[in-house]
DNA sequence: GTTCTGACA
DNA sequence: TGTCAGTA
């Protein structure tokens, strides 16, 4: 099971959204943009010279999270910091649940929910942590013996 | 009318 | 970063 599936990578990288609209939905002027772009913060597509820039979902992402930033009171240099910091964080974040979650295909589906194996404790490798998930109930952690597949 | 680019402040 | 000029 993808948590992200590709589809939705391969749909917001293909997204060619002008620079108008970038501007428009972020609230930023599309002179701001442009000079983010030419310092390197964000990138676009550009077909021919002088033609308008497409950008990619990502990017407008991107911009989103600087402009909140600028907001909060950081200067542009450390807003695109700490928006390059919460990438990182997200992206280790992604790896966990990409790694803890394989299990979930094979988790057993109880009668009203699912249980998912979130993979073995790292200090007591006999027990795995099982996240047990029943609609309207809170999610419950719990250990169970391991069963290594072979 | 819109966007790009360069230049000035 | 805003704004203006000259283009495409």
């Amino acid at each position: 099971m993808r948590i992200f599936p590709k589809v939705f990578k391969t749909a917001m990288e293909k997204a060619q959204l002008p620079l108008s609209e970038m501007a428009r939905v972020a609230g930023v002027s599309a002179r701001q943009i442009r000079y983010w772009e030419k310092k390197g913060y964000i990138t676009s597509h550009q077909a021919q010279k002088n033609q308008n820039h497409k950008f990619n979902f990502f990017s407008l992402l991107k911009v989103m999270e600087i402009k909140e930033f600028l907001d909060e009171g950081y200067t542009l240099q450390a807003a695109v910091e700490k928006q390059r910091e919460r990438q990182n964080i997200l992206r280790s974040v992604r790896r966990l649940i990409n790694e803890r979650l394989l299990g979930v295909e094979e988790v057993a589906a109880c009668q009203e929910g699912v249980e998912i194996n979130l993979g073995p404790l790292d200090n007591d490798e006999t027990k795995v942590v099982v996240a047990q998930i029943k609609a309207g109930q809170p999610v419950k952690l719990i250990l169970k013996k391991h069963q290594p597949i072979d």
